[in-house]
DNA sequence: CCCGGCACTGAAAACGGTTTCAAATGCGCT
DNA sequence: AGCGCATTTGAAACCGTTTTCAGTGCCGGG
């Protein structure tokens, strides 16, 4: 075969027989070259190394985690791209894997149940070592599969209790009683609720938990027409919004259970020329790189993202090599007091 | 062995040979249940299938991928989660990649060569069929590795016309360059830049290079102090207008090559008590759905993020699909007038 | 009754690596 | 020159699937 005809036959992918036979050493030598160099003489070495360049190899992954039952890759489920908040966490724990030599394999859930799972079996099916996931509330027969499996799972964003699976969470109850209590502290009693949807989302639930216990405490009386739950998009924030401000009797105040839907609400009260904090307070949750670029800042609860998802990533990983369960944590949340927040109209 | 040792036991990973042992057929079938249900026997298909379901049976892709020399995943390399457009097309692409059985596999570059060549590498290991790039220029070398491998790829974001490898993308001069008119039209002559780091963001330097062409056809003398190059964070578009503030002759407007860079100008503006648009015009680049919210709402140029990424998973997977080089697109941009722009204070 | 064809199943050869084990080689010493 | 030991190397057995190819059994038609 001529020069040219190589040139022109499709020259299937490059595997280490090939360079094995180019370098004529056996496909043995050429793995160590690949994975243990010190284990493999100078001089073999280097004209294999020469030959895997010449001909631009790449490993086959596949094949390779097949052979060592080895994937160095860790699966991470977020229930939505687009909300800032999970860039955090995720930026973190792709930093957190990588320092490690781990890979993270990115699952978006849409906040699907359904979605969820298939996108954990898929995670399962390219044989992840482990998963970061987001949430505690899910059905049974997943937290079955993982453990027929062994594959070991952190939960994020919500700690579980009474199966207690290892978590690196906060605490959503208590962050929003956090963020209740500031605005009662202010002199606030009509106060509404915007938030996630808290049959699908159990951080939405709790934080909506937190605040009917808080209005309970109170001693003010449940308006279901004070409490909005919506999708997270600014434009759901804004609506809810509106709605709220078409309510015989209007809060003082909404908490918005994430900084979304307040930056939603906060626009709409913008737009009515409604005076945020005078006639309108609002106190968020999250607090997005951006909240403090709005005009007024925005009041709200900071959450631990990027901490959480590089410890989670390194206790996963932890768990991995070492084999041992690791324990809970539970991370510290913090009031961020801006101009968005202050004293009712009557105290003023 | 009883029954409560076998619950002792380490229970490795369920493998297709023990489902086949347990249904009594040959691993061939049960294969053949997973893949192809219509060729065994109702009967035969029915057992295999409880067997998998009581073991909780999970396949092994990596096996699969090997075997079938499909891994049915596509890569995609992003240069940042954390700037929210880049999240709308991603999420354009998962979903079109999801409608056609693919997978993405996400890499994030940080705007580093480097980082970006070793994913890339990373993701050939794992044996990607296809892999969406943000951006033309990088290293021949990789262009190289990418053929020789015969890995097909689509350039998002940037054409690339002298090597022309196929792309989505839109025109980030004559985008640019409909932002400056804008301004021009206005009637501002003295208009600042703030944008990205065009040394290593082809996308930025296309943007600059309009900024520059506009401005010497206005015949305005190119002043090196209106023209800022930072990274991509709110605080940097901040800082970058607190310097052009500070200049002996204050633009009157300013062009912000990226929204996430104008929004931390538009801050530093209202910071400072500088009336938007009326002392200081501001056009961003790119249309956040965020940049609705502000105050003023931001005036910018939409691009058809979600769009050009569905278009190129989908262009992608046609390629991969039909071994057939799809052929290159250009989108269309707009400019969106908003109130962050408009006449400069001595036309008014 | 025999035969062709169909529906179904299993044996075995890949796929591209890793790893174990043993053989070959080289080296310093006596 | 011969020995022992450490260093290198290669052969071969996997890893968990897919897929090809060759049965096997059964049915209907001639």
């Amino acid at each position: 075969m001529s020069a040219a005809d190589k040139k022109l036959e499709t020259p299937a992918r490059v595997t280490i027989r090939e360079i094995a036979a180019e370098a004529r050493v056996s496909i043995a030598t050429v793995s160590r070259v690949l994975n243990h160099p010190e284990q493999v003489a100078t001089k073999t070495r280097e004209t294999v190394k020469a030959v895997i360049e010449r001909n631009h190899f790449v490993m086959d992954g596949m094949a390779t985690a097949l052979a060592s039952r080895r994937s160095r890759t860790i699966g991470l489920i977020i229930p939505t791209i687009t909300n800032s908040i999970y860039a955090s966490s995720t930026q973190a724990i792709q930093q957190a894997a990588q320092e490690q030599g781990y890979s993270v394999l990115l699952g978006v859930s849409e906040f699907s149940a359904r979605e969820e799972a298939a996108l954990i079996r898929r995670l399962m099916e390219r044989r992840v070592e482990g998963l970061i996931l987001t949430g505690a509330e899910r059905s049974q027969r997943i937290y079955e599969t993982l453990a027929r499996n062994r594959v070991p799972f952190i939960l994020t964003w919500q700690q579980a209790d009474e199966p207690p699976h290892p978590s690196v969470a906060f605490d959503n109850r208590q962050a929003a009683a956090m963020a209740m209590r500031h605005l009662i502290e202010l002199g606030h009693r009509r106060i509404g609720l915007i938030c996630g949807r808290s049959a699908t989302n159990d951080r939405a639930l709790a934080r909506r938990e937190a605040y009917e216990e808080e209005m309970r405490a109170l001693g003010v009386p449940q308006r279901e027409w004070l409490i909005f739950e919506r999708d997270f998009e600014f434009v759901e924030g804004r609506t809810a919004m509106h709605r709220m401000l078409e309510a015989r009797f209007r809060p003082t105040a909404v908490f918005c259970a994430n900084d979304i839907q307040a930056i939603g609400a906060l626009a709409e009260c913008r737009d009515r020329g409604l005076a945020v904090p005078e006639e309108m307070s609002i106190v968020g949750f999250d607090d997005l790189p951006i909240s403090q670029y709005l005009s007024p800042q925005l009041t709200s609860i900071r959450v631990p993202a990027s901490q959480m998802g590089f410890l989670a990533a390194e206790k996963l990983i932890g768990w991995i090599e070492d084999k041992a369960q690791p324990e809970s944590a539970l991370l510290p949340v913090s009031l961020i007091r801006r101009g968005s927040s202050g004293p009712p109209a009557k105290d003023r």
